[in-house]
DNA sequence: CGATAAAACTGACTGACGGTCGGTAATTAC
DNA sequence: GTAATTACCGACCGTCAGTCAGTTTTATCG
């Protein structure tokens, strides 16, 4: 009983595996579903057993791959003086995590295509968007920021980022370029403090 | 032989505007060469004289929405008191007819899905996303701004502005959202003004 | 006006690829 | 054991971007 669900999740495993590298590395619509189910060891068909099809496929590599971004910005800001340095902190390290090789393939040029701008949004907004919001949240709560609706400054923020992620993967000089973006940003965040201070 | 010339243009035109028209409302995969052709009235062989490809149609007709949203962007922010505020009123209206119908479509959704990120960019610098840099460069000169590299900051200005103008796409009271990230978006501008020595 | 060259245009055809489906093998339940 | 369920196989199908050999239209020149 146990046995089925094991080769299940194997079979699953593998396909994805291949899947995360195939696209990490060729792109989305380079790749075949022939090529994943050759590279996993299995027919086309068991693929469509798992999977309903291309597309599926891809939202489970880009979940996964969410995921781990997430788990290593949050790891990458654990240590931080206030929370909108930790949010510069992590934010940094989450478009650096981006700019480069296949996780920038999946996470920035195919996803929001593949999936869509609104699905892509909802599933980051579960793993490193929604910090975001968060933060800011904090941050005004302490008196930091000047009150005001979360939701959109927080959009406008994860937008400037990705968009920073964006500029450093296509950038000949990507270390370069994300010290500049940082930077840049980090003159956005200070612009959100309180003027006079509320201490 | 000003008659070829004319012919040739018009059978452009005849293709470009019909490809405008399917992209708009079905998007770039939804839309099939052949109905490309018949919708101007032409064979599919007669397309494919004109553009090497599915992507090079779209790309006219990128490039043609462009111009026109720059113009109407240009015109809605003539008047304005001091830069930071015409770059507010540009902005707006930026997102506001980029979120809105097949504008949106083929700018935001499709635009950097088929063109690639960069290519992207690239085509909208030559119209919008090129005036973000202009206003801020004239904003530090100005004094309005502390000096600082103009390239990132007007990325991650460019960055942000797409994000609204996706959301407000997305949302369901547009105009409402369209409200609420002028509003955050102004936030964002007002911290970069120098900041008064009084303190 | 032909004759010739060059460009615009046609539409049947091809190859690639995502997806389907009837069938087989393995596993579990009884 | 047998029945039922699930995993898996791979030949086949429909669609669609792109091709190409051939035809029509337009321009050029003696």
């Amino acid at each position: 009983m146990a046995r089925q669900a094991d080769r299940t999740a194997q079979t699953r495993a593998a396909i994805l595996e291949a899947a995360k590298t195939l696209f990490g590395a060729q792109g989305f619509a380079a790749t075949t579903m022939d090529e994943i189910a050759q590279a996993s060891g299995v027919a086309k068909g068991a693929v469509y057993h798992h999977f309903a099809g291309k597309e599926r496929v891809f939202e489970a590599v880009f979940e996964a791959v969410s995921m781990e971004v997430a788990r290593q910005v949050a790891a990458a800001s654990a240590e931080a003086t206030d929370v909108l340095a930790s949010m510069a902190t992590a934010t940094r390290a989450y478009f650096t995590l981006c700019s480069e090789g296949p996780t920038g393939q999946v996470m920035l040029r195919d996803g929001p295509a593949v999936l869509g701008w609104a699905r892509w949004r909802e599933i980051d907004a579960q793993h490193f968007g929604g910090d975001i919001a968060k933060v800011l949240h904090l941050a005004m709560k302490q008196g930091l920021v000047p009150a005001q609706p979360v939701e959109p400054l927080a959009r406008l923020f994860l937008g400037a980022v990705t968009e920073a992620a964006m500029a450093c993967g296509e950038a000949e000089h990507p270390a370069a370029a994300g010290r500049a973006y940082a930077e840049a940003l980090e003159t956005l965040l200070d612009g959100l403090r309180a003027r006079r201070p509320a201490r």
